[in-house]
DNA sequence: TAGCGCCATTAACATGGGTTATTCCTGCCC
DNA sequence: GGGCAGGAATAACCCATGTTAATGGCGCTA
């Protein structure tokens, strides 16, 4: 059942037949968990990689004073654990932002696959490597952009991303996080978000309610947000990413 | 002369005498860079892949209107073309910050290194792992943190990260950028760098001039910083990481 | 259907950090 | 050794966003 994993990858690369056959003989059990805003720690299968199947989550720190900073919106498709399965150590917290359905994979025999066949761990280690370019978009943002570029431009993010994995509606889409996780991601105070969200309502880009977003001019709100889509390495449909071997 | 790359892989999880061999064994070519400040687009062999030997780069994003965010500091030791390697794609523009002294490594070699050793794999998938881990803190310093705690938290980790690698000089170390390049790290103006610099020297904190800094009380700039230094994985010497297999 | 609690919305006000501009310093080049 | 350029240091002023607080709405549950 990890058909939405090979799914992933091949979003980002392409497989040769034998890898994916490898992935998808890979042995899952799937686990559900209907509370939201539940911390996921000691939730996780010890010793297993997870897989979101449906459902959205989000890494997260904590400082000391009640500062809280979201680290990465996680989505279907996401593998959440591969830090801790290829370093060990410790991994950012994690919290389920509404109820959500997981395939955790057991590590010996994620293991095994990795030994016989280098492609599926590239494709793996690509998927961390596609993670961290998104991490330094998000520094982009933070960092330099204005608040309403802000927003934009995550609202264009999230919708290609679950355009790859085929949980979008046509230009809607789901976002259940409120209105003060958003601010949490995007460095505002939740007011802001607030104040945002209203003046892109108000040029008719967005309608965004009960978690659902529909976006009126995807092409103006990526000009509004400076958003180009290269950091999230999707392959187009007709233009396979060249890939090593 | 990969030593100091193996040094760095060391300096996250413990190889195998057979890993250790076969990365020293990668043939490798040094390669000089004397221009400060020079984008290294062009500068770099195709087809290979560079370790830091010596000197500073960073990455960065260029928006169209001219803001620029740096998103990481390199410093020797680490690779700085990984994603490329795997998932080909553009990289991130690079930038030396200083003079620079690069070893490049051939991919079809790095490439057979890989497809005999899934360890050697894993120990530069950590790598890419570890700048993912200090691309999410850093979104925690612009997210969350003063501009006195990110200041703080960017010299305990420049600091911690040169001493894994021995290039520090009991608490000083090199650090060879502009109080604007700062500003273009930490999501700051230039002034409000200044401003915050002049601030941790009165309060005897550090000194930085001409490109060296120093730490007169590291434990006070962490606690100043909220610096935990667990996001860097570095093995403690008498602690060494679990490892897989 | 009453009551509770979380979330969204709005308003009024405060401020950390940005902007602009000037001066100073230092190293370098002719 | 005079002039030039880039960086550091300050000052004065400004504004995007934060803070605090109050109100309203909606979906639970009993």
């Amino acid at each position: 059942m990890t058909e939405l994993l090979v799914a992933r990858l091949e979003s980002h690369m392409s497989l040769e037949p034998a890898d994916r056959a490898g992935l998808l003989a890979l042995p899952a059990q799937l686990r559900q968990f209907s509370t939201r805003n539940a911390t996921l720690a000691g939730k996780l299968l010890d010793n297993h990689v997870h897989v979101i199947d449906d459902g959205f989550a989000c890494r997260y720190r904590d400082l000391p004073d009640g500062r809280r900073q979201i680290l990465s919106i996680l989505v279907p498709g996401d593998v959440i654990d591969l830090r801790q399965f290829v370093l060990g150590g410790a991994q950012p917290l994690m919290a389920a932002l509404s109820p959500l359905s997981m395939n955790a994979i057991p590590n010996g025999s994620l293991l095994k696959l990795l030994e016989t066949s280098p492609r599926a761990t590239r494709a793996l280690w690509s998927t961390t490597l596609v993670e961290e370019s998104i991490s330094r978009e998000w520094l982009v943002s933070i960092g330099k952009r204005s608040a309403l570029e802000r927003v934009a431009h995550l609202l264009c993010e999230i919708y290609l991303r679950l355009a790859a994995v085929g949980r979008n509606t046509g230009s809607r889409f789901p976002l259940p996080l409120t209105q003060s996780e958003l601010a949490d991601v995007l460095g505002l105070s939740t007011v802001h978000v607030n104040r945002t969200l209203q003046e892109l309502r108000k040029s008719g880009l967005i309608a965004f309610q009960s978690g659902m977003v529909e976006l009126f001019d995807f092409d103006a709100l990526a000009a509004l947000g400076l958003f180009a889509p290269g950091y999230l390495h999707l392959r187009e449909p007709g233009k396979p990413r060249p890939v090593l071997v």
